[in-house]
DNA sequence: CTGAAAGCGCTAACAC
DNA sequence: GTGTTAGCGCTTTCAG
């Protein structure tokens, strides 16, 4: 019942368990009687070729594995605070392999981890996937994407910022991003805007605070250093980064937060102050994390497209569906729009 | 570099290759000697073996398959609303696969498809899983069931109420559960408790509506049909379930949510006509999502330990560390504790 | 305690 | 167009 092989196809198709191979993989030169003959065999035994097989002979192993960061995702698990990042690229990688009868191996991965460049080997040489899906901060480290390249697999980096010029890029436009979301407040007419960035190991950190001083210098806005906070991603660097900021000389009517978390975060530190947000004080986001829909305020944040971004790295990481490509979109970096959400956390600044 | 085999390792050794096959297992009667010979040269070579040949020769695959709901995940995803059960659940299969060499294949399932039967026994023909966890509601399906066993692999059911003697069972008792919180309720000073209740497919919502009616009757409290709604597990039915709720004869002065979205939504519905949540009316959840920490107000509710749930899942999937576990333990049904979370949202019921 | 040989179910050269 | 023959890198008999 589970085992039927090759072999079995070609005997109830009488037929060399070649055919069977070419008709399977779609190879040209087939007759159409052959290919019928052996579809029906196939579609009466139930047949599907052995994924262990396949890897073995054949060069395509038909697995792409996502390389997901351990520490952040335990963090998040063990302060309960969740996180949907992993929920997201899945579905975006898991819409896209199933078109194509690929399969996603999740590795958690430990940037940190003093023998990651052998951990890693040591995972590619024993699952050796068709395809590597990086996830940040793994995109930009120089340890990963050596080992990458040693091994010879495809990769695609998602958010990258360094060494462009290595693997598939697919990412957004954080800066940007940060920028229009600075541009909001300012449009509402704030001023004194502060941010809460993140950890330095993401990209992603910096560029968000480089659209941030971008967009205030634009508008001849001063940042002064006690506008600035640096946190951890984590809901409780929210609450700390708005204390801090908070205390400045002239305490900002606005705060730009690198992550909803930490906006998050900052929301609660400012309610518990006895603030009203966004009435006293105006915060906003990034990412759009499904608590940022539900807290109250709802919040104002940018939309990170992290499924579409899972799905073009796929797109150009599984041999049939890049085939699908222009050959311009094949090789290009792709960039995600992303979207600002503007939502009840982000108002004008209270007349004083 | 990425290309050591079994025989690179025997050679390096000195040995041959079934010497190391057999140090690389573990199995008995090897001296001493050949375990540090052969370990050196693994280690120098920084050897692992193959995942597709171990799985072509062998019987064991070292691949654990998770089942994952496409519907679900699908709608959770577009609707933005988001979840962590995805991630939760994979963070306890991978803090116990890492330790043993295990792999993680994610596969999203529709139960919902008209050749479901079918398209399990290609999934599990091509990718022979040594273990496959099935989540809610997919645990609960006889068609399922009869795939797996059909197919002979060992499988673990989460959250599973019906046909109780198949596969290693792990749940919580969501009845307990349900009853302790609208115990809770009770316990606060309501008397009027409005339940919104989740689709049928999932054995929980059953089992949560029972344990709400249990607590409820226990205590002589009636239940008026127009104080049960029923929802499909999101926000939007959350919204639409206050809605009827608090349009009962006798409203409700507390709503139990079968579900965190679908709290969260009744929140907003409640606040949408003008109620103060807690004052006016109370509102508890089930799950522990992370938007139920970062609502505003923090959401009362269960935290379904769903990590803690897939470890002792994958536990009982992989022999080597089911090993480890007690005879009693490998065998009986696992009951993972949940917790009540006592937050914001629920309050004494206003005294009108 | 250790080794030699025979596959596992495919794909890939190479014939025909 | 189609079939034959080797392996891929392991685990498993079965010997010694």
């Amino acid at each position: 019942m589970a085992g039927s092989t090759i072999y079995d196809v070609a005997a109830a198709a009488s037929v060399s368990i070649k055919s069977v191979s070419r008709v399977l993989n779609g190879e040209p030169n087939v007759s159409e009687a052959l290919k019928a003959k052996v579809g029906k065999a196939v579609e009466e035994l139930g047949y599907r070729r052995s994924l262990s097989a396949r890897g073995l002979a054949g060069s395509s192993s038909s697995v792409i594995a996502a390389l997901v960061d351990a520490g952040m995702t335990i963090e998040h698990w063990r302060s309960g605070s969740g996180n949907d990042y992993l929920s997201r690229l899945e579905l975006g990688v898991l819409m896209e392999l199933r078109q194509v009868d690929y399969h996603l191996m999740v590795e958690m991965v430990d940037y940190a981890s003093p023998t990651l460049s052998r951990d890693l080997a040591a995972l590619l040489s024993s699952i050796r996937p068709e395809g590597v899906l990086l996830t940040p901060p793994n995109s930009d480290l120089t340890v990963v994407l050596d080992v990458l390249d040693a091994s010879g697999v495809a990769y695609a980096r998602l958010g990258a910022e360094h060494e462009l010029d290595r693997g598939t890029l697919v990412s957004m436009d954080e800066r940007q991003a940060a920028r229009d979301m600075t541009e909001h407040l300012i449009a509402l007419g704030h001023r004194r805007i502060g941010f809460i960035g993140g950890p330095a190991v993401y990209s992603a950190s910096r560029l968000r605070l480089e659209g941030f001083m971008a967009a205030m210098q634009t508008h001849g806005l001063e940042v002064p250093d006690d506008c600035l906070a640096e946190g951890d991603f984590t809901f409780a660097a929210g609450v700390a980064g708005v204390k801090r900021l908070l205390g400045a000389e002239r305490a900002p009517t606005a705060i730009f937060g690198a992550c909803d978390d930490m906006a998050l975060g900052a929301i609660q530190g400012a309610v518990a102050v006895g603030l009203r947000v966004p009435d006293d004080l105006s915060v906003a986001g990034f990412d759009d994390s499904p608590s940022a829909m539900f807290s109250n305020p709802t919040l104002t944040t940018i939309r990170q497209p992290v499924a579409e971004m899972a799905a073009a790295a796929v797109q150009r990481l599984t041999p049939p569906l890049r085939a699908r490509l222009s050959q311009e979109d094949q090789t290009a970096a792709v960039v995600v729009p992303y979207r600002l959400v503007a939502r009840a956390s982000t108002a004008a600044p209270p007349p004083g």
